[in-house]
RNA sequence: GCCGGGGUGGGGUAAUGGACAUCCUUGGGGACUGUGGAUCCCCGGACCCGGGUUCGAUUCCCGGUCCCGGCCCCA
């Protein structure tokens, strides 16, 4: 754009973020907070291209999610996509090796994008942590992965805001084939839209599944309520024909709810509303709420035992989890926790204008090496006008012809405004 | 893709169909050649873009764009 002045006018394109220091030192210290949860359950970071193949998400990702990606045509013909989410490249790096000794722990934190109205923690590019584990399929595993995702809220101080709601597709399946409904992907759709339909229209849309109003109000009366193992049960052997063949299921659920209980002492139900949109989820799916209601999942994930023998042959089970962090922010900032950790300790280098030496550069240069900041003031700016930069520093060393002289420094305390002087074999020493 | 509400200096704001567009803050400079991070003074900087109505539009109308939020959908 170019208005009456010539001057090139560029605004920010809908729906994408700048990020100022300000913002950016607290996003900084929140990322690496959920990064070091993952690497302390030893997974390990990858990273992959910003731009795909389109078709990697054709495969098995749903068309509602195609249709809502940045994709385009690129110079040599190819139909290309700004990722839209994680896992398809994680699944692709994954198949690409075929050294890699199972189980594989890796996590990613890229950026992602998606072609939709920004509203409300949603926005068309966001930053989404992943971590998926390769290679087992057994209870433990699935508690192991949604216990990284609890410890990672809890270790932001999330702890008691939010609740895992945890359902099992193959269960699901099972229900559902024994209540003579056969069309289970479109049970899932109908299912998915439990809480943001009437009643009414949820249940014309599951006649049109051919499914009887009995087996429809035995759906509606285990939708409605999230459950704990005990409850689940029985209200499963009252509810079905056949029982015993989910026996095993049922057992390898309760098993999953044992194990979480060891990661974290947060609420766990489950909830058969909770599908997920992914077409390639296999199992266990679940999703983290805030308690208080109204915000969208704060992360979500599951089972997904085929999407790797799709793109490769081999098969390999996996589960995964992928959280934005859009809504992290805004849970952190209602919770007051959008701040920075303590951080190193910082110390600003006032220079007065007299002053013509490398002394400055040597001081800055030793605190460095102790893995502190320093920042030198080259202005030649009056020294109250350095102090003012210095406000947002731990300390302030003002470097004078004195100091010079006298192989000294002059440090102050920003913080109470002490002032002293030191030897520069005491100040470092100090550090 | 659809709907609602918005857009005045870097940030926050006031007023207005007519002359130099208000105030606070931030930024730059000075009083002031080492602690004034204060105080005082000075300076710079804005009506989102395009079209229409009008003698005249920052103001009214239409379109676009971006922001905020809702729907759809959700990774």
């Amino acid at each position: 754009m170019v208005d009456a002045d010539n001057k090139i006018k560029i605004e920010k394109i809908k729906g994408f973020r700048d990020h100022y220091p300000e913002d950016m030192e607290i996003r900084n210290s929140i990322f690496t907070e959920i990064t070091e949860t993952a690497e302390d359950f030893g997974f390990k970071r990858i990273d992959f291209p910003s731009l795909e193949y389109l078709d990697l998400y054709k495969l098995k990702s749903g068309s509602e999610l195609v249709s809502q990606t940045f994709s385009f045509v690129d110079k040599g013909g190819r139909e290309v996509t700004l990722i839209p989410e994680a896992t398809p490249s994680t699944v692709r790096l994954l198949t690409a090796r075929k050294d890699l000794p199972k189980p594989v722990k890796w996590y990613s934190f890229p950026k992602v994008w998606r072609y939709e109205e920004p509203q409300e923690g949603r926005f068309r590019e966001h930053y989404q942590f992943n971590a998926d584990l390769f290679g087992i399929d057994s209870a433990k595993v699935d508690a192991e992965l949604i216990g990284l995702a609890t410890n990672i809220l809890d270790n932001l101080g999330l702890s008691g805001i939010y609740e895992i709601n945890i359902n099992d597709r193959n269960l699901l399946e099972y229900i559902l084939n024994d209540l003579n409904i056969n069309d289970v992907n479109n049970a899932f759709l109908i299912i998915d839209k439990f809480r943001k339909i009437s009643r009414e229209s949820f249940i014309e849309m599951f006649r049109k599944l051919d499914a009887n109003d009995e087996n429809i109000n035995k759906i509606i009366d285990l939708l409605s309520e999230k459950l704990d193992m005990d409850s689940l049960s029985k209200k499963l052997k009252k509810l079905l024909n056949n029982y015993k063949n989910i026996d095993d299921r049922i057992k390898r659920i309760q098993e999953t709810f044992e194990y979480i209980s060891y990661y974290t002492k947060s609420s766990i139900n489950f909830d058969f509303s909770v599908v997920r949109g992914l077409s390639y989820y296999t199992g266990i799916v679940f999703e983290a709420f805030d308690v208080a209601g109204k915000l969208r999942a704060i992360l979500g994930g599951g089972r997904y035992n085929n999407l790797a023998s799709l793109l490769s042959g081999d098969d390999i089970p996996a589960i995964g989890f992928a959280m934005g962090d859009a809504v992290i922010e805004l849970l952190l900032k209602r919770q007051n926790l959008w701040e920075r950790n303590i951080r190193k300790a910082s110390y600003y280098v006032c220079v007065l204008n007299d002053v013509n030496s490398e002394y400055p550069i040597t001081i800055a240069q030793k605190i460095r090496k102790t893995n502190k900041i320093a920042s030198i003031d080259f202005t030649g700016r009056k020294l109250p006008a350095q102090l003012k930069a210095a406000m947002d520093y731990d300390y302030s060393i003002i470097i004078g012809n004195d100091e010079i002289k006298n192989n000294s420094v002059s440090i102050k305390n920003m913080k109470d405004g002490d002032q002293k002087i030191l030897s520069f074999d005491d100040f470092i020493k100090s550090l």
